[in-house]
RNA sequence: GGCGGGUUGCCCGAGCGGCCAAUGGGAGCGGACUGUAAAUCCGUCGCGAAAGCUACAGAGGUUCGAAUCCUCUACCCGCCA
């Protein structure tokens, strides 16, 4: 499996720090280093995309396939329509429509991660199908019977809704996921279990629910919260969630996303998501604690990541633009074609006719939210135009800035770029 | 069911009837320093070129003038039962 034969599966696992808790780990470890298993893990469409937070998942899903295991991929078209609940409130609900129409989007979105062929084949699942038909009757015996209403009331996020109030809707939602795992248990022979560290209750709901209808064994784990030295949340930018559909996030605001992760963070990162082996990324993690400058960790994850979700073409052009928009040289020297695909990755706004006021096309360019928050951009000496500083917002665009006849580079800030085509 | 308190800008939170677009903190944004980092320091932070406009839960009212007073509505939170 790897060069060193006396390296398991499992110890490459928690190398990564992927386990965070599991069912019986001797069983595990047996269960996983043994033959072939079935396992399982679940998304639930609460919106169009998954995000940079669901790779954790996705990915060691990924791993586990390539380990040779055999993935179960469940989009959740019924708990989709029921919502897990969360500390804060209680959430409203998705229109079923809605719901299924994420559900095929994100179906899409999961499969080139996994391979369809050979004796690890994936298989996409969804609980709408057995969960559908199930009669109220039914999952009260059947499925209620098994679930202590004073163990579920001392699970942490249930506890703490108890003041601020939860619905019976989002109480039962513990009981469709048990039911999930039983159903691919019994259907697909499932075995394993993983999701985040978020969803230990759920899970072990689950391997408990197993076990009391007299099926199983089952495992499970969970994988770590993703966590950022400075204490945010990991996956949030200014600009919201970073999406894994290039409609909603494009592939160089997902390579940029990663380039910038913090140097105390970004080990961790490679070991979460990187597919290179551990030899690969102790070098990186050298380098990184040498040179840290040089950014090489940031590089080598970035690349890596946005070649996996967008592809190695989009990933080549999102580097090209950073190389071309961060790059020392002058602008003036960058092909049309160079500059074009560099644009076009950050943002390009065509204006045809008159040449406008520098001050317009910054707020035009989305780069700042209103005319006020163009003029402060400048006064403050934070807006650029070819990489030059902006003094005066009034001012018409000269002739001469165009590059190639027709483009102008934006820049708010240090690292906010956008691109303007004029065309006559 | 009875009594009392609360609802302010992205978040927290101050706010004598005029000097309040509203103190302060956080987040955000920009600058300096750097490495497209962290930390730190400085600045900025409703919309509008401006006149001005829109804002302090919602709707009415009192007043020359209200976020500040009154009435009703909605939601939240305590205490009694």
């Amino acid at each position: 499996m790897r060069e060193n034969p006396r390296v398991t599966f499992v110890d490459d696992l928690q190398w990564r720090g992927l386990i965070q808790d599991s069912t019986d780990p001797d069983e595990l470890r047996k269960a996983l280093d043994g033959d072939s298993i079935t396992f399982y893990v679940g998304f639930d469409p609460t919106a169009a995309s998954l995000h940079v937070g669901h790779l954790m998942q996705v990915l060691t899903a990924r791993r586990f396939q390539q380990a040779g295991h055999r993935p179960l991929l469940l989009v959740g078209g019924a708990t989709g329509q029921i919502g897990d609940p969360r500390e804060s409130s209680e959430r409203s609900l998705n229109p079923p429509e809605i719901v299924e129409g994420w559900v095929g989007r994100i179906r899409e979105q999961l499969s080139p991660f996994m391979s369809y062929e050979g004796d690890s084949a994936a298989t996409m699942v969804n609980n709408l199908d057995w969960t559908g038909p199930l009669s109220v009757i039914e999952f009260l015996r059947d499925v209620g019977k098994h679930f202590p209403v004073n163990k579920m009331l001392a699970r942490d996020v249930v506890r703490n809704r108890l003041e601020s109030g939860i619905s019976f809707t989002e109480f039962s939602y513990q009981l469709l996921q048990a039911n999930d795992f039983y159903q691919l248990h019994v259907r697909n022979g499932c075995k394993l279990q993983f999701g985040g560290s978020d969803q230990w209750g759920n899970i072990t709901a689950g391997v408990d629910f197993v076990r009391r209808r007299g099926a199983g064994p089952v495992h499970a784990f969970v994988t770590p919260l993703v966590l950022k030295a400075d204490g945010t949340k990991f996956g949030k930018t200014a600009g919201g969630a970073v999406w894994l559909d290039p409609a909603m996030t494009t592939p160089y605001s997902f390579y940029q996303f990663w380039v910038n992760a913090d140097d105390r963070d970004v080990n961790q990162y490679l070991r979460y998501f990187s597919f290179k082996s551990r030899e690969e990324l102790e070098d990186l993690e050298k380098a990184t604690a040498e040179r840290p400058q040089a950014r090489l960790a940031q590089k080598a994850l970035a690349e890596e990541i946005t070649a996996l979700v967008h592809g190695p073409e989009e990933a080549r052009q999102a580097i090209a633009a950073s190389q071309a928009l961060f790059g020392r040289g002058s602008l003036a020297e960058l092909s049309a074609d160079t500059l074009r695909a560099a644009l076009g990755e950050a943002g390009l706004l065509t204006v045809r006719g008159e040449l406008p006021t520098v001050g317009s096309l910054l707020k035009e360019a989305g780069l700042v939210a209103s005319a006020n928050e163009s003029r402060r951009t400048i006064s403050e000496g934070g807006a650029y135009l070819n990489n030059e500083r902006i003094t005066d917002g009034e001012a018409v665009v000269p002739e001469t800035a165009l590059l190639h006849g027709r483009f102008l580079v934006l820049r708010k800030g240090k690292r906010t770029f956008a691109g303007v085509e004029i065309v006559k």
